[in-house]
DNA sequence: AACACCTTCAACCGCAACCGC
DNA sequence: TGCGGTTGCGGTTGAAGGTGT
């Protein structure tokens, strides 16, 4: 016999989901959270099954998504993320705040591979495609290029017995010294050096510093150093997300719903419920020292209780704001943008413990806003 | 304008892992 | 320990939009 189903396929909706349908759930896990999936839709009214509806969530709805292409920086991450994990996408994205498994696979079918392959480099092994006479690759010590070669687990152990270090520079020093004991980035550990000059193509100069073997399943990246001929960037470009930046938690008023930190590191899995209290979902994410592209086109949106006064592109948002958002998103039931009208009915997220509560800090993207819809 | 081909990405499917009993 | 239910993950699909002819 085959597997039973998910779910009673029976009269279920497939396909693209409606505005209504997605108002619904959303309306739904605001004022519930996340409970049982598989029960989730009936209880919300919806003719889907539970997966479909856990799959909208996480990779569409959830306020905490970041929208649109990713960044150079994140792109980076991931080819580097990718070298080390392989397929591993909700790996990948546990890294990249904001973003999904779902997304970042598909942009490395569509984006990154071609990239890579147009530089010479295999997706899968990235490593070289091409000779000598195309590609140089500088080992910078034959243990890096023999770790390289290694699996991941074995790598990892080896950087357990012999954690090594490089130059950093003063303000990183400290932190890397406080990091050491768990992880350790060598930027130096292996550094490929892609040349490609050749009658009258455009000149490439990539530099790719790997990152150390992981520890844990997650890592924290001290540096990451991806030198582009006439595009190089370095970390005085971008500003940085600080931990306490990210879409953290405040409260859990359902203790029951707390993770294990064996599976809160997946960006799928940092839903709702999978949030802890006191930062620990942070410690465990153990996330990179994120540094963001700052250009004029992606005005930040920080909905963060804290204020960062060095940024005058971020403005702030509390709670309450989102909420009101939220309420106008939810109850909009016209195509006028006329979302603050206090006679409509609304889904009231004031008197039961909101789930959204859980969202204290966030980090929106103005011009990619997360909702797929417009509330301004 | 019409068609074919290509690209993108949301959504689906099936398997594996996890969890509670 | 085994079993069944639930959730998470990664591969794949297919509709929609874009581009070329």
């Amino acid at each position: 016999m085959g597997r039973q189903p998910c779910c009673d396929k029976i009269g279920l909706k497939k396909g693209p989901w409606t505005a209504e349908e997605d108002k619904k759930l959303i309306s739904f896990l605001l004022t519930n959270g996340q409970c049982c999936w598989r029960a989730l839709p009936k209880l919300a009214g919806l003719l889907r099954c539970g997966k479909s509806c856990r799959l909208r969530w996480t990779n569409y709805l959830r306020p905490d998504l970041k929208r649109g292409l990713l960044s150079e920086y994140e792109e980076k991450m991931v080819i580097d993320l990718h070298a080390q994990l392989g397929n591993r996408w909700s790996k990948i994205a546990s890294h990249l705040p904001g973003r999904t498994d779902n997304e970042i696979k598909n942009h490395w079918n569509t984006h990154i591979k071609k990239k890579l392959k147009k530089m010479g480099i295999d997706p899968i092994t990235h490593k070289p495609l091409f000779d000598n006479q195309h590609t140089q690759i500088q080992n910078q010590s034959q243990n890096q290029n023999q770790n390289q070669n290694q699996p991941f687990l074995e790598q990892q152990e080896q950087s357990n017995q012999t954690p090594q270090n490089v130059d950093l520079d003063d303000q990183n020093k400290e932190k890397d010294k406080e990091k050491q004991d768990t992880s350790s980035f060598d930027s130096s550990s292996t550094t490929i050096a892609i040349e490609s000059k050749q009658g009258g193509e455009e000149e490439e100069k990539i530099i790719i510093m790997m990152p150390p073997p992981l520890i844990d399943d997650t890592v924290i990246m001290d540096e990451m150093i991806i030198m582009n001929d006439n595009n190089g960037f370095c970390t005085d470009e971008v500003p940085i997300i600080e931990p306490h930046e990210i879409l953290v938690p405040c409260s859990d008023p359902s203790p029951s719903s707390i993770s294990t930190s064996s599976s809160s590191s997946s960006s799928s899995a940092s839903s709702l419920s999978s949030f802890n209290s006191n930062n620990s979902f942070l410690k465990d994410l153990q996330l990179p020292d994120f540094e963001w592209s700052c250009n004029n086109d992606h005005n930040g949106i920080i909905i963060n209780n804290d204020i960062d006064d060095d940024n005058n592109n971020v403005a702030l948002w509390n709670d309450d704001d989102f909420i009101n958002c939220l309420n106008s998103l939810i109850n909009d039931d016209d195509d006028n943008g006329d979302h603050g009208e206090s006679s409509k009915q609304q889904v009231v997220f004031d008197n039961a413990p909101s789930p959204l509560s859980h969202y204290s800090k966030m980090v929106m993207d103005y011009s990619e806003c997360s909702w797929p819809y417009d509330f301004s």
